[in-house]
DNA sequence: CAATCTAATTACCGGTCGGTAAGTAAATTC
DNA sequence: GAATTTACTTACCGACCGGTAATTAGATTG
């Protein structure tokens, strides 16, 4: 890592340009503090990995960046640990704590809540760049986005699904079925297949989100707490008809529980 | 195309080993058929491609195959056309016409078509390979994904969407509006979620999809006909406020219909 | 201005890629 | 059995990959 230098110099940094240049490379060297310098390259390789996938040749993204791809090694030892940086930025950095308390705010109709938290975090991940390598990491097998989807179930789902259940009036406490979190993936689904249409297979798709987050989570929350009782179907029946007419297989359920050992109660 | 050979020996062909022969590959050559080695090859590389994407070398299928990499040069005059034949077994040929009809069989109650569709669609595709490549295909932004989806739009959401607005009890014959078609896009989306969380993110789903399918479509048809009419707010109010909060643009609908040039990829 | 530091470059390496050309061997035919 | 056909292989090519080493040049400092 050579970077970060003698720190007594940082002070009077910042030169005019710091345009990624896209056009054609100017002819005289352009000479960055390292730092600087280290933000292009990481950005660039986030759009750029974000468009052709990790396979992209580092020689590609470096005149993008309008530098040679040997320069990408003072910064980055390896193609393997620039990749992990980007990584980094995108899934490590950019999860907001608020997300998760948004959730369970009980001063506000969950109806309210679900909307605060997909519009928010829609905000943050409906991106090219975002959901593109996302999907690149997950065809991968990087453990990364695999975690990450893991921490989407424990911070999203499970309080979802335990939300449902105080919405369906169900009593709380037991551990959740795969089956009752399923339920609250289906709106997560939803709403990331949209992302995907746009991003991954070039769809047309609404403009804005907010109408679109806003009729979902009417739609879901007027089916998702029925469900949440079909599942628990030993108590009482379904509200309006229509939805309980499978009403097999939901003794057993109590048998086959998600293998989390710990409650899932939120901190 | 060096296949298809003279065809009168066509008759008495088939030899005994047909397995792919994972294994450490037989010193002695193996001398097959045309057909039967080129069903290998397609065969191998689909489950190649499903693992490691395109990018994957032609001398690791052919390593897979128990042949050189020069040999795929004798069915496959390039590695695209190779990969265009994947294409085509994949997304092609496994449309089965049937869902469409299924889709809309007056004589059964909409749900029960939808519970039948999506079972047999599932059954179709809910697979490691179909999944895989389908998303391989997509990120590498080839047509034939988009076409695909364009079809499952145009078989599958379009013709949900308009029994869902008989199901709402609305008059039929305008064309559809995109946020009509988002609602139809949410339960196949819900699904399709379901799959990429399996075959790309390696996450535990339920074992059994009917159950999962029943629900999903139970819980849709609670939300989905009130959705639609919450779209058409101008006749009747919404059972429960929410989604019709950004009751502007409802009017000129019309105005922006499916065709819309929409500007691509903003950034 | 020369001296210094170091960001960025040119030059190069072994390995692998998709693809071509020539040779080899397994089946068929007589 | 010998001749023939052709499925398959070995040998090779230029281009490009990630990565190393030596060199150049832009800014700062005295």
């Amino acid at each position: 890592m050579p970077q970060q230098k003698s720190k007594s110099t940082k002070a009077r940094r910042r030169r005019g340009m710091n345009a990624p240049e896209h056009g054609p490379p100017p002819k005289r060297r352009r000479r960055l503090d390292p730092e600087d310098r280290e933000r292009e390259i990481v950005d660039g390789a986030v759009a750029f990995f974000a468009e052709v996938g990790f396979d992209g040749g580092l020689r590609d993204l470096a005149t993008r960046l309008g530098i040679t791809h040997q320069n990408l090694f003072r910064y980055f030892p390896t193609k393997e640990a620039l990749i992990e940086r980007v990584y980094k930025e995108m899934y490590l950095d950019r999860w907001q704590p608020e997300w998760e308390t948004v959730l369970r705010d009980p001063t506000k109709p969950l109806e309210a809540r679900l909307i605060d938290f997909y519009e928010s975090y829609l905000a943050a991940i409906f991106r090219y760049d975002w959901v593109r390598i996302f999907v690149f990491a997950g065809l991968k097998g990087v453990g990364i986005s695999q975690r990450y989807l893991d921490l989407v179930q424990k911070r999203v789902i499970e309080p979802l699904a335990i939300e449902l259940r105080r919405a369906a009036g169900l009593p709380d406490g037991a551990a959740l079925s795969r089956e009752e979190l399923e339920i609250a993936w289906g709106l997560h689904g939803e709403l990331f297949y949209l992302a995907v249409r746009r991003w991954v297979y070039d769809m047309k798709t609404p403009d804005h989100l907010g109408p679109v987050v806003k009729a979902a989570v009417a739609r879901f929350l007027k089916g998702a707490p029925a469900a949440m009782r079909a599942l628990n179907a030993a108590s009482a029946g379904s509200e309006r008809g229509g939805a309980g007419d499978t009403p097999g297989r939901t003794t057993d359920r109590r048998s086959r529980r998600i293998a989390a050992p710990q409650p899932v109660r939120p901190r």
